[in-house]
DNA sequence: ACGAGGTTGAGATTCGGTCTCGTCAAGACC
DNA sequence: GGTCTTGACGAGACCGAATCTCAACCTCGT
């Protein structure tokens, strides 16, 4: 059971209610460790019958985004999904073994940009970078075998 | 009606079929010049009473995609869309205003994942780049105005 | 021309996500 | 503490995108 301080307190201070479905949802998404979906959560308040609708776990999810607390991602597979992340500006590494994010700084991405912005004569104003590898763990354990979170297309079930 | 032989040569030589419902779809999708929806060909192939079914233009799409012939991407706004491109590696530069994209070649990607490796521990094997903009015309025409193809949602983008 | 087997189209189905609307409760104010 | 205003909630209808099913059809090697 994490800490859900500061996520009460940045809708707080964003002048929003803190309900407790909010908490609830907060703190599922606080216990995660790897990426999630939107229907893992519904998934698992149903499965603990913890009497928050699927309409509230959207709506908390495109809060807490709008506050920067989670990120939206687009895995390689399609599938829409979040990561818990700092405000700041940054990326994330995705582990195509376990699904676990870690973030990293800027990059020299405003250098590139500015390459891209004489090369095609476009003014890049955004940017969406993601990169896919494996984590030390899933590298250690051999988890070559594993790419089952993160895969190319075939079936957009299993998981 | 541009050509699209060497859309079936790369289907032929592949292995595939050339069927005439493939070279619809083919062509419907040489003609385009910016990013467009499954749905868009859809309802044109419908419209234009091309006897091409839903299910076929999905599938030949995902056959493109597979061969390299066009790439599918994540907008902003997490519509899925494709757009025509070469096999090589490359990144799309995408009009906010008009939806057209231009490629770029790799970047300096390669000496980043370097950089994320160390970092991170990670181990880089692919990534996905998305570079959001406005092109030489549409800022020409002062096009700030039509940010529609590629509308934001409220916040997730600005970097 | 023929036949095997890949491919197709229409519609049913699944699935992620949004909307509606009556009800509820958080926080402001007294 | 009481009550009021208004944002938030839950259930389920709804929607559009994408996939699946399956009998009929078409391609291509022979």
């Amino acid at each position: 059971m994490p800490d859900t301080t500061p996520w009460t307190t940045a809708l707080d201070e964003a002048g929003y209610f803190v309900t407790e479905p909010r908490r609830v949802v907060a703190e599922m998404v606080a216990d995660r460790d790897s990426h999630f979906t939107a229907n893992d959560l519904v998934g698992e308040a149903k499965r603990a019958r913890l009497g928050v609708g699927r309409a509230t776990v959207f709506r908390a999810l495109e809060l807490f985004e709008q506050l920067g607390l989670v990120e939206r991602l687009d895995l390689p597979n399609g599938d829409h999904a979040y990561v818990v992340c700092q405000p700041s500006h940054h990326h994330h590494v995705i582990c195509t073994g376990c699904g676990r994010s870690a973030e990293v700084g800027d990059l020299g991405i405003s250098s590139i940009a500015g390459e891209v912005e004489s090369q095609t004569g476009f003014t890049i104003d955004s940017h969406r970078i993601e990169l896919y590898g494996l984590c030390p763990e899933c590298r250690a354990t051999g988890a070559d075998q594993a790419r089952r979170h993160v895969r190319a297309r075939p079936n957009r079930s299993a998981s």
